[in-house]
RNA sequence: GCCCCCGUAGCUCAGUGGAUAGAGCAGGCGCCUUCUAAGCGCUUGGCCGCAGGUUCGAGUCCUGCCGGGGGCACCA
């Protein structure tokens, strides 16, 4: 295993030396490397630098290029324009790092982030009781990514999913559940998630009639609700019956979205309960809460209400119950000192931003975060519907999450149906690729677009398969499975020696890309730049696929060995940032 | 009222201070005897919301407006 440099990290460090070599008071400066379109990449540097030495541009330039060193990296340089440097690669540099990155096996010459911590994610954190909707499908979707991506950098991650089960509703449904009490009784086998869901539904609208209804079961349900918070032990159990409901509903969600998720990351709120009185007292004796009309308060200089006055956050409420900030911030004393968590990655609905900057300066003030741990919200913005509406059926209700999912493979499944002849897939096969390619469908729509923005959710447009989508991808990744399969005795093999087609070259530039665009994912939390990088990947694959052909005739066994190669690495690269986003790559399709 | 986010092609969106602003969809014209046409090529379509400023250089940074969304005391 051995990471490789980037062909733009080693041009980049000979530029900067070539740099101080020429103009010695330049210091250390950045040469500014990028891609670009006139070159392999272009530098841009020293046209900051001539500004600040008051030299011609131009001269500087040719400066730097005589004091580049000889190699065989680089083929051409020219300065260009106002003063910047175009940069041409040899082929056989480009063509011999992607050697070095196809012996790094799985890695593909990504190295191990040396300065890698421990992150703890907080995501996909549906509610007991309640069923899930697109909102919780984001967190998920977006909150997998990032776990895996920062876990291939070599970051230490705890999950954390920080599900709603705790909370003055549970006193109505539990007390519902102790007057009604066969109510989530399982009828003969195991039971299945839809069926839990339906009978928590169930549940939950009969006692929030009765609630609403029933000015006695009402008081009965606020005793019930002391009952849990004391600790009463029927009550916890019936409370238990809720949890262990629920998460059979949840496994049997995060099954059909393709993602795992295991009982020791499922943390909710009930789990920072022992904590709440320590959080709030600590709060309290250092004096960064106060009580304020009987609530125990933390106050910032710029949050202010309608009425201009200070709005606080409120750790404990006037009549003793603690707010959710108080779990918030138990959360992160827990994280920061017994998980040793140097990061706290929140992926949590952009509504809530408020919320978590206030509990982020709390816990600052606090001391339990520091210079060392970083918190940060990855904040999601809201799912709309076609109509620029927050999704919901034409009826006005929610969409359930399983029946989005389930249309979204049955569509794909029609679709891979009608090819299924043409690549000879069997049923099950069929089954199965309609599953990733559905699913993989509304996981990339909500990973190719920046986080932030609210996006509209449009199924007809994600189950298109076609245009920028994660079958794009998928099909380009069939494609060279295909060409691998028909190769026979012919194995890919790099040849350094050979020239490169200009598809070829920016196929083998892109691909040396990858480990950068990765850390820079790692490091801001934005997987929709590896979802663009992808596609710009499977883009320029195809391009390749239609002007370079690989099993020819006509091509040497050297030219056959290195397209393989190529098709191989870019195959191996395209599996691999999909793998990361939680997405599939069947082999035929 | 204050704070946050967004404003880029008809629509949905990319765009680490660098040269001529890019994709996809939709529209138009072509391409399957050749490794998968879920594809490819060409083409139409832009006062990057407006106005100032910083800079050699601004879609990108700063300020102020305009428009849209969200948030703002005991729900999470």
């Amino acid at each position: 295993m051995a990471s490789v440099n980037s062909l733009a990290s080693t041009l980049q460090q000979q530029l900067a030396d070539a740099l101080t070599a020429a103009l010695p008071d330049a210091g250390t400066a950045d040469p500014l490397l990028r891609r670009s379109d006139r070159a392999d990449f272009q530098a841009n540097g020293i046209l900051a630098l001539a500004k600040k030495l008051k030299g011609n541009p131009r001269e500087l330039a040719a400066k730097v290029t005589d004091a580049l060193p000889a190699s065989d990296l680089i083929k051409d340089v020219e300065v260009s324009g106002p003063g910047f440097l175009n940069v041409t690669l040899t082929d056989r540099a480009i063509t011999g790092t992607l050697a070095a990155r196809a012996a790094d096996g799985d890695r593909l010459g990504v190295p191990v982030n040396a300065a890698a911590g421990t992150t703890v994610v907080d995501y996909a954190q549906p509610n007991v009781a309640k069923e899930m909707h697109v909102g919780h499908l984001r967190s998920a979707v977006i909150g997998d990514a990032m776990v895996r991506i920062l876990e291939f950098t070599g970051e230490s991650v705890v999950r954390r999913h920080h599900i709603g089960d705790w909370g003055t509703q549970f006193g109505m449904l539990i007390q519902y559940l102790v007057e009604h009490p066969h109510e989530l009784d399982h009828e003969g086998a195991a039971q299945d998630g839809e069926a839990a869901m339906s009978s928590l539904n169930r549940l939950y609208k009969a006692s929030r009639a009765l609630f609403d209804s029933d000015e006695e079961f009402k008081a009965r349900s606020r005793d019930r609700v002391v009952a849990l918070q004391a600790g009463d032990a029927e009550t916890l159990a019936m409370w238990q019956r809720f949890v262990d409901e629920s998460k059979i509903y949840f496994y049997s969600v995060f099954d059909k979205l393709d993602m795992e998720i295991s009982d020791p990351d499922i943390v909710g709120e009930s789990g920072y309960n022992d904590m709440l009185e320590e959080t709030c007292r600590i709060l309290e004796e250092t004096g960064v809460a106060v009580r304020s009309e009987g609530a125990l308060c933390v106050f910032f200089d710029d949050v202010l209400g309608p009425d201009g006055n200070k709005v606080p956050l409120i750790v404990k409420k006037s009549n003793g119950g603690y707010g959710y900030a108080a779990t918030d911030l138990s959360a992160i004393r827990d994280r920061v000192q017994n998980l040793k968590a140097d990061s706290l990655l929140y992926v949590v609905d952009v509504r809530q931003s408020l919320h978590f900057k206030m509990v982020f300066e709390t816990a600052r003030r606090a001391g339990w975060l520091n210079e060392g741990v970083k918190a940060h919200q990855l904040a999601f913005g809201t799912v709309l519907g076609k109509d620029g509406k927050p999704f919901k059926t034409r009826e006005g209700v929610t969409v359930r999450l399983e029946d989005l999912l389930d249309e979204a493979v049955e569509r794909a499944t029609d679709v891979v149906r009608g090819k299924a002849d043409k690549v000879g897939l069997t049923e099950e096969e069929i089954a199965e690729n309609g599953r990733y390619v559905g699913v993989g469908a509304v996981k990339y729509a909500d990973l190719s677009t920046s986080a932030v923005r609210d996006y509209k959710f449009d199924l007809d447009q994600m189950v298109a398969l076609n245009g920028d989508t994660s079958v794009y991808i998928q099909y380009a990744f069939a494609r060279i499975q295909s060409i691998l399969r028909n190769a026979g005795d012919a194995k890919p093999v790099a040849h350094p020696e050979l020239e490169l087609a200009p598809a070829e070259r920016a196929l083998g530039l892109h691909l040396d890309q990858f480990g950068e665009v990765l850390a820079e994912v790692a490091a801001g939390y934005e997987p929709h730049k590896l979802a663009a990088y992808l596609y710009q990947l499977a883009s320029l694959y195809t391009t390749f696929y239609d002007q370079c052909h690989v099993l020819s005739e006509d091509n040497t066994a050297e030219v056959v060995e290195n397209r393989l190669f190529l098709c191989d690495i870019t195959a191996r690269t395209l599996h691999r940032g999909m793998e990361l986003l939680g997405i599939r790559t069947p082999e035929r399709l």
